[in-house]
DNA sequence: CTTGACCTTCCAGTTGACTGGAAGCCTTAC
DNA sequence: GTAAGGCTTCCAGTCAACTGGAAGGTCAAG
């Protein structure tokens, strides 16, 4: 298989699968006599596995260190297990920090539909919170 | 004020500040006759409002388009109230991708649990879930 | 023989917000 | 006068995962 057949079998453009090659996540296939990559149809697995451990959040390297331990012959379950437990503690995190930037934003807007341009003051009482307190203060406890 | 003095007033490191300027978040200062950049006190507003801005979430690019308002002697409220607005719906819309991948990843966690090593196929069973289901399928109500 | 699709390699650019470093000038204290 | 530290500009690199494009080789059809 060539790499445009490979790349339709897989919904994988050319130029991402010899990324991944040069990263060290796809074995370097046979070529043909002119140079042209020559894949067998494994590598068609390998590629969905990729994919799906990228749909899980997965960084290529944590992917590639799990591809590298099966490659030497060892079930990469536990390899797998810390990669997706890393992951969650960073999903984690992330969603908690976003959860108080969106805190943060909604008190924003809440102070912005209560604003009068008028009665703005430096560079933007929204953002500073530089004006009319009291007003905004009344709002705090409810969102 | 020079840089440095600036940069310690406002916990922004001289790079920054002079990275910010080259952006157009900051007016270029006055200069001494060799060449220093000299601050009024003025911009160490200007500093804490964009530091507030990154912290409501807006890219440099929005806060320099606030501040280009406000430059104008514009009261920049509709534009932060926009931008806010915008920032919040980002932020709403990564909360929901994130918390779609928390899902498959505390199911991969839970699959991991369950999964001997030595029944892994292919790459890695816990990831494609191509191993024995029945035991996975009983747990995948439960989270 | 030519056209066009496909393949090759290699290098540069994307996004966002910096950060590091080199080379050299300025200021102040001793 | 000299040493330390601060300042200047400019260029390159960081992180992640690609993506675009140039320059050129290969293959099958007509």
């Amino acid at each position: 298989m060539r790499i445009g057949e490979l790349a339709e079998h897989t919904s994988v453009p050319t130029k991402t699968i010899r990324f991944w090659e040069s990263e060290g996540l796809l074995p370097e296939p046979e070529r043909t006599a002119s140079g042209y990559r020559n894949y067998d149809d494994t590598v068609v697995d390998r590629i969905g596995f990729i994919r799906q451990a990228q749909t899980a959040g997965l960084t290529l390297t944590q992917i590639r260190q799990i591809l590298d331990v099966a490659d030497d012959g060892n079930p990469p379950c536990e390899h797998v297990a810390v990669a997706v437990a890393d992951r969650l503690a960073e999903v984690d995190a992330r969603i908690k920090e976003l959860q108080a930037m969106r805190r943060h934003l909604r008190s924003l807007a809440e102070r912005a539909g209560a604003q009068d341009p008028a009665d703005c003051e430096g560079y933007c009482s929204i953002i500073t919170g530089a004006s009319s307190m009291s007003e905004v203060a009344a709002g705090r406890g409810g969102a």
